[in-house]
DNA sequence: GCAATCTACGCAAACGTTTGCGTAATGGAG
DNA sequence: CTCCATTACGCAAACGTTTGCGTAGATTGC
């Protein structure tokens, strides 16, 4: 039955050198000679040694683990995001424990607990869309485990984290919407109390300003960015005395119930109305027309988060000062936003839909 | 800084018992007495005690950590089975350690090291579209580790497994068709060493064959499924003599290729052209048409393979013969697909596109 | 009143590593 | 030859929990 696995101790009887050497030469400790640390290492190979990781983690006071929460991983983003922190966090030898919040906050805090219960070293998270306060993170922070976040944060809170300049995003996706043509631009954005709703919608104000538009208020729909808040709200807009020609939301779900309202009532996408949209999900390149998105360099976002985060660890104890990484985003633009002359039309999409 | 974890031992010392006592305590022994159980579970709730999950895992030989291989967690699928998975885990005590192999094999052998390294209980696989044979799988079995496979299998190879009936799903998805009237329908598969693109084909080679209709070569396409597959195999199929008025893909993602070179040759959906799919991917109520596809109960396979991996943990060191569940799949009937009189269209899309 | 049975708890070993400290053996300096 | 530094390794404790076995004291049966 179960092969008992070779241990430190055994690789120690069979060589007739104790545990302690064994165990430094494996983790090439140079008091070791090199002559031992050769044998001890063939021999390991040959036995097929694996280090048993409780062992050592107890011992050690830590687990080699890492915690992530993301509000969920079907959907491009988040699961780009995670594949960059396992490859980071498995380059400097963690293994990573996922969780799901389902945008819920109580989901959130269940998930902190299971983390903790798990003994990871750190965690990584990005808030649910209902989260609106810091309690259930008080208790990691009087366990002191270390603690970043991405994307997803609260406004006004000193935190590490790592997250994009979502207010430049807001900007260049409506500064492309005017620099089409376009001059009456709405937009749907989310939760106003999570930064990137806010600052998405910060960068649609100020394009509008700079370009000497008002801001109206009717044009701004704050809703759950799903594609049923998209119908709702492309139907209200087309109601109004003067409709929008345009359309910046801050998610490609919304858009995809927006598109479906427009060809209802015959609206031609982009010669009626342009649309930009948010997090360049996977399914944008499948619509008709094809949407153009902001692409948030998620697999970075999850290296660099991962990367903030052992610094983090390692700096434990010296209680810096809370850090943020700002990535930029980039405009992919594709046919829902191009009117201009077929042949700029052609060239740009060819540079940016790859 | 880092507030010292209250352990057993300090909450044997302050109740003036030993260890051994509150171990047993908290675990609801009932040798012990209500009432130093009473007082004992009190105060560690006071403490905000949390077991050294490392600890216990050393001293009874087991990390309470399961492990879970998947060719990727984008799509629907794979995010919908992995959320099963996590659900039925953490019911019982588990947490859930997932691995990426992106469809290859590579990564696979790498996954399995990286979960043997973190000392799981037991590993769930589903295969990448590149595995041809099982050796990297020899020495999870060597070390007499519990595994489930459930999705991808490889045909002809003894183990533990949930899958679909994939032959009823291909088989109903070709009926369905050929109750909507097509009469010439193509396959768009997958790798055939896979039991799920195999199984798909037969069953829709049965429905073909229950009709008296012939199955011709050149109307099967066997790829990787991917939406460029797509469009390419769709080109090669309207330059037939006699091209298909309808195809049954394995896959969703494959159909929007196919929807996009019909749109080019101006054939229209669900007139011209009926498509049925397979795996029912989120984006598939978005596509123009929307896509009838097969439904996959995916949350439901994740929970019945943690189910049978636990039983099969528990049953360890009696070498039983491996078990197969297979569940049932649901044909989704949407637009695509659907070409009878409009009432009939109307209420079957009332029924099954919710 | 005494053996037998329970009840409720303690002792101590064990899981496999890591690590501070101690120490033989060697080498070189003086 | 003595002294000290260096090299290369061993000893033993510690991490926090679990668990087989042992045993006081209480209870029961006769």
């Amino acid at each position: 039955m179960a092969k008992k696995r070779a241990s430190i101790t055994d690789l120690a009887h069979q060589l007739n050198v104790s545990a302690s050497t064994v165990s430094r030469a494996l983790s090439g400790h140079r008091t070791i000679s090199e002559a031992t640390t050769r044998r001890v290492v063939t021999l390991a190979k040959a036995l097929g040694y694996q280090p048993n990781n409780m062992a050592a983690g107890l011992r050690r006071g830590r687990s080699n683990m890492l915690g992530v929460v993301v509000p969920h991983i079907d959907g491009n983003f988040f699961s780009q995001v995670v594949k960059g922190i396992e490859a980071a966090a498995s380059k400097a030898g963690y293994h990573v424990l996922i969780c799901q919040s389902n945008e819920r906050v109580a989901h959130e805090r269940e998930n902190l607990e299971t983390l903790m219960n798990a003994q990871v070293d750190g965690i990584l998270v990005s808030l649910s869309r209902t989260t609106r306060d810091f309690r259930h993170f008080e208790k990691v922070r009087k366990r002191d485990i270390p603690l970043v976040f991405f994307d997803r944060i609260l406004e006004g809170h000193d935190v590490n984290a790592v997250v994009i300049d979502d207010r430049a995003g807001g900007y260049r996706a409506t500064k492309h919407l005017l620099e089409q043509g376009y001059r009456c631009i709405a937009h749907f954005g989310g939760p106003q109390h999570l930064n990137i709703y806010k600052h998405r919608r910060q960068g649609y104000e100020d394009a509008l300003r700079e370009h000497g538009l008002p801001v109206v208020e009717e044009l701004v729909t704050i809703c759950d960015m799903k594609m049923e808040d998209g119908i709702a709200g492309m139907r209200r807009l087309l109601q109004l005395p003067k409709p929008p020609d345009a359309i910046f939301s801050a998610s490609d779900f919304t858009l995809v119930g927006v598109l479906e309202v427009l060809k209802e009532h015959g609206l031609r996408v982009p010669e009626d109305v342009g649309l930009v949209g948010f997090s360049n999900e996977l399914f944008s390149r499948l619509t008709e027309p094809k949407l153009t998105s902001i692409d948030q360099h998620c697999e970075l976002m999850g290296r660099s988060a991962t990367h903030l985060l052992l610094q983090t660890m390692e700096e434990q104890g010296q209680h810096l000062p809370p850090r943020h990484v700002v990535l930029q985003p980039n405009l992919c633009v594709r046919a829902s936003s191009l009117r201009l002359a077929p042949t700029a039309t052609a060239r740009l999409l060819a540079e940016s839909s790859r």
